[in-house]
DNA sequence: TGTGGCGAAATTGCATGCAATCCTTTATAC
DNA sequence: GTATAAAGGATTGCATGCAATTTCGCCACA
């Protein structure tokens, strides 16, 4: 085997580049992504294209409509307002959890994906965007739940896709400052406060977003893809 | 367009036709599901299987090894108890959503399905086990979040799953006296003790389950799927 | 008897081809 | 000029074929 085996399949990475390019609003909801185009992209065949669509299918960032071919999810208002309802129920649980667990090292990688996420802010927009989605994450990783990862994982990037179509475009989308505040109530091992800044903090993210209507109906153009698919055809990661 | 238009394609059909032989444990954890012989038995080409094993192992329900082929899931106890913990709290909020909605309808559906429950109880006990971990998923259809849904039927399976490795064959893995117990407090309004009585209910699940090891290391013979290949060669659900 | 390795059979990974479906454009009738 | 219909092109649905990988049986050898 070699030194760094590819430790997942080309079907992971093509999956894992067009969910990027999805979270960093470089695909927009409504745009079509056909199988071949793709694969032309991608430098591979309809079969590997087509299992990844399937995948974001899966996770509700791609909508897959019989004989008609696959486009970036678009959903409704309602849709919407339920996934940020569920969202924040579902983080209030992380918190409860990464609570119990806190210890320094949990403290070190928040810290260090704030960083992360500081150094983004005026730099490059899109990375920013996705920096913000992925904080949750981090968040529900450090809960030691799989399954729950699993659900906060959805929910956040279904949520990274709806404010795309709802929320103005220069908005930061998760105040950096909000993420501040809750790392430093995880820090002090205040329950309570750490879960009351969750809640405001991604009702706010919903309010910003569910009341400006961003209409605009755009359709294809996948060339600005093209980085995303020189990564997966290069091999890297 | 033919009067009984096939509303799913026959990957959903396949897709549903494993999921519940899975829950009626007839396929058991560990079991083998290479691809063509399964093909053969529905009567489709590997092409089909391939999605409908992608797809129930996107579910947890089915593992997929890579050059390995798929098997039915076999979660760690370690796993399990992740799930029957997260799914007590999800589903507390399934009961929250219930109680706002409540309303005539809903309780006929629910008591529709407990009498389905105590038809199988002493019939069929295959069928009793499923219709059990409906119940719950039926609840999260009521709660009237698609989203919510979907991870309730996913933990939901899964959980069924377990029972099938961990639980003792023979006890009534969810009783039927304690759905009829929720049903009443639903319909009486009577939010704390519905949520009070979910919470013990699925505590008892999952005690009755997670302490008695049933070892055994099955592995192949999927004769007994003949007839759910079958319904699915004919066209039926 | 137990162990290591070699080769054949089984099984998956992926690409390609053909048929079915849908969309668009053009032509024709009113 | 509008509307309807038919033909052509584009795109997906599914099956099949070949290469790559794994698994298992077999034999040599300690």
């Amino acid at each position: 085997m070699k030194a760094a085996d590819k430790a997942k399949h080309r079907t992971d990475m093509i999956s894992s580049a067009l969910r990027s390019a999805i979270l960093e609003r470089v695909l927009m909801p409504g745009m079509k992504l056909p199988e071949d185009s793709l694969g032309e992209r991608f430098g591979v065949s309809r079969t590997l294209i087509r299992q990844s669509l399937e995948r974001l299918a899966a996770e509700g960032l791609v909508e897959l409509r019989r004989n008609k071919g696959a486009m970036v999810a678009k959903p409704s208002l309602e849709e919407a307002r339920d996934l940020f309802e569920l969202r924040t129920q579902i983080e209030d649980l992380v918190i409860s959890r990464v609570i119990k667990n806190m210890n320094p090292e949990i403290l070190d990688e928040l810290e260090a994906h704030l960083a992360k996420e500081i150094a983004a802010e005026h730099a490059s927009e899109p990375i920013s965007i996705r920096l913000a989605t992925e904080f949750h994450i981090l968040l529900a990783k450090l809960a030691g739940s799989p399954v729950l990862l699993r659900y906060v994982e959805e929910i956040g990037y279904r949520c990274g896709l709806t404010l795309s179509l709802y929320a103005r475009p220069h908005s930061t989308d998760c105040g950096i400052q909000e993420h501040r505040q809750i790392i430093d109530a995880l820090a002090k091992g205040d329950e309570e406060t750490a879960r009351e800044l969750m809640r405001h903090h991604l009702t706010a993210v919903a309010d910003r977003a569910l009341f400006t209507t961003v209409e605009g109906g755009p359709l294809l153009y996948l060339d600005a893809l093209e980085p995303y698919a020189k990564k997966v055809r290069d091999g890297g990661a």
